[in-house]
DNA sequence: AAAAGTTGCAACCGCCTAGCC
DNA sequence: AGGCTAGGCGGTTGCAACTTT
């Protein structure tokens, strides 16, 4: 955390003005009475025009991972520890497509639960499950990925984070690598307003507000207890709305792009299987025991048995995927 | 009780992309 | 086409709070 501070550039007298560091309780009680009454806008209009003296980029991440009212808050359940260590062998750190999947959830706050917490769970087993018990050979998505990832640590290759190892009877990389992006597509969303209209719509409503995506079907899904996505709850509410599916490629040099070949005008049945498919063998396999994240770690250091063939099998069968053009 | 070490997390930084002119 | 700006993202930093010695 760092104490309040004002910037010390002086070659500008707006940014001579502008406050860094910690947030006071009254410059947040201006932001949160700002948003509340006029809603999202330009954020530099909306430092300037609640009185703040701070960048529109500080307002924004203070109203995202602060003062938003539909965030959660709190020590993460188990049920969400779970959800991330599956998304994040899906995703890698890909933290706001993560946080979109976790209602209440800030990406900065899974980030940092992901480095914390979970790392150190990691860590900690790695050392007592490896032979020779070294912590030097700890690598964290290693140990996680269900999905058999390798992974780097280093910035430049956070694209082989997300490449799938191959073993010699598979088939191509890239054909692999377009049915995963159709998995991470299919992946249920959460958008809990991080996207919010200008017209600030978003506060029409108490509680947590899920906003349809023009462009693509609204069905979305409702998951029960037990049901699409296993017994994945999420937080005390139990039951979801999840609203419909997004994309999840990106152009981003930090990210993997994995061309997707889906038409999103597809026919809602075949989300509807192709969802059911993805999240059986993804995800209800891992929840099937249910006896203690310590267990679910162990599983995933141990069985790494996201059967892509068997998933190949399965997705190949519908047409909205089109490995033709792969090469 | 005090110093040293560790942890958790809010906030910043720098980069990237999209949109506008 | 190129420059500028805003928004978004992931990585990193800094420090209060907590724990250990």
């Amino acid at each position: 955390m760092r104490k309040p501070e004002v910037s010390g550039k002086n070659n500008s007298n707006i940014n001579s003005k502008l406050r860094k560091g910690l947030w006071s309780p009254e410059e947040d009680d201006k932001l949160m009475n700002y948003m509340l009454n006029s809603g999202q806008g330009c954020w530099s209009d909306v430092a300037r025009n609640a009185g703040l003296q701070r960048c529109g980029k500080s307002c924004r991440l203070r109203w995202i991972n602060y003062l938003r009212p539909d965030l959660k808050r709190g020590a993460f359940s188990p049920q969400e520890e779970e959800l991330i260590v599956h998304l994040h062998s899906l995703l890698g750190n890909r933290w706001s497509q993560i946080a979109a999947r976790l209602p209440g959830r800030t990406d900065n706050e899974i980030k940092n639960f992901w480095n914390s917490t979970i790392k150190k769970r990691l860590k900690n087993l790695s050392s007592n499950t490896s032979p020779n018990g070294s912590e030097s050979s700890y690598e964290p998505n290693k140990d996680l990925n269900m999905a058999g990832f390798t992974t780097s640590n280093t910035h430049q290759d956070q694209h082989a984070d997300f490449m799938p190892m191959f073993n010699s009877s598979s088939p191509s990389p890239s054909m692999h690598a377009t049915v995963l992006n159709s998995i991470i597509d299919r992946l249920p969303l959460l958008d809990h307003g991080l996207n919010m209209p200008a017209s600030g719509g978003y506060f029409n409503g108490p509680g947590p507000c899920f906003s349809s995506q023009s462009g693509v079907d609204n069905k979305g899904f409702y998951l029960e207890s037990g049901g699409v996505f296993g017994s994945v709850n999420i937080g005390a509410e139990g039951d979801m709305y999840v609203p419909p599916l997004e994309s999840v490629s990106t152009t981003s040099d930090h990210n993997l792009k994995v061309e997707s070949t889906c038409n999103t005008d597809t026919n809602n049945s075949y989300f509807d299987d192709i969802n059911s498919i993805i999240l059986n063998n993804c995800i209800n396999k891992r929840t099937e025991n249910r006896s203690g994240l310590e267990n679910l770690f162990q599983e995933e250091l141990t069985m790494g048995e996201w059967d892509l063939e068997e998933l190949m099998k399965d997705v190949s069968s519908f047409p909205f995927l089109d490995f033709s053009n792969i090469q």
